[in-house]
DNA sequence: CTCTCTGCAAATTCTTTGCACCTAG
DNA sequence: CTAGGTGCAAAGAATTTGCAGAGAG
């Protein structure tokens, strides 16, 4: 069960120790809203981190979280991802540097993550026909899963 | 180089269509930016569009660009992209509603639309791997020209 | 102690809406 | 004529920011 580095293994840790190196602060909130982040599915918007951040510590500010996740980025332990529903949602960027894409459910809101590696080269191939190189890319399916496959359907319905 | 339908090839001649049959109106300025829009290349913000338009009539307010754009919208004649800058771009809808992806610059801001049969059928076996019925999809390949393939540079530069 | 953070509220940015006048059909 | 449209300015919604007091190092 272990991994061969400890410091990319904890993503509390890491960012204690970005937070110092900047000459920042490792913050009760930092580092409250980290931990709800990392132990979330992922996905969540800063609304909705917020909210699971209240239940600990019900005076953190929104102002605080946008913030923090602001940082977390910054610090490459966080991406934000804009799936059209109008808010930017975050997801950790601590799985192994794995690209995914994702499938996202207009039923039932869920977000699956999947990665192909067909699509990959396919992506690098069309890049370089057309003279780019490709910095970066998403992929995002939307589909119904017509409820038969959704145990857990999120609140969104 | 003539189709079939004479209705799916005037893009303003659908609008009028459309917005008699719902018992609107076609107005000066819904004749304006569909003209306008419809000779774009596509993939403008609504700032951007009323800059063009108020090179015809100064007198058209953001609100009616606005506006018109969800109605062009509605009747499929245009459809709304988000690449994370910020606002919602839209791109004419009549192009043989053939699917295509997008390839957007990062150096330039230049998007190019593309499309790939491989990643279509893909995109299918995923979702159905996965139980689900695609919709919809989209995928954006973010990339860098160095400048060397892109004589004509848009304003962002 | 000092310099960063936080919470709050005000400010921004993109988009939508209410309303009085205007206009297409 | 009459319903729907337009322009304007105000309202909304998501996110950012200024500031005074709080707290980490």
């Amino acid at each position: 069960m272990q991994k061969t580095t400890e410091s990319a293994q904890d993503p509390r840790a890491r960012l204690r120790e970005y937070v110092s190196r900047q000459g920042l602060k490792f913050t009760r909130q930092r580092e409250l809203i980290a931990d709800v982040f990392f132990r979330s599915e992922g996905h969540l918007s800063v609304e909705e981190l917020l909210e699971e951040v209240r239940k600990d510590d019900a005076q953190v500010s929104l102002a605080t979280v946008y913030r923090t996740m602001k940082l977390l980025t910054e610090c490459g332990l966080a991406n934000p991802r804009q799936f059209g529903d109008g808010f930017t949602r975050y997801e950790p960027a601590d799985k192994d540097d794995e690209h995914h894409d994702h499938l996202i459910c207009r039923d039932c809101g869920k977000i699956i993550e999947f990665y192909n590696a067909d699509i990959e080269r396919i992506q690098e191939q069309i890049a370089k026909q057309h003279g780019f190189a490709v910095i970066d890319h998403k992929m995002e399916l939307y589909a119904s899963c017509s409820r038969t496959n959704c145990p857990d359907r999120p609140k969104r319905s």
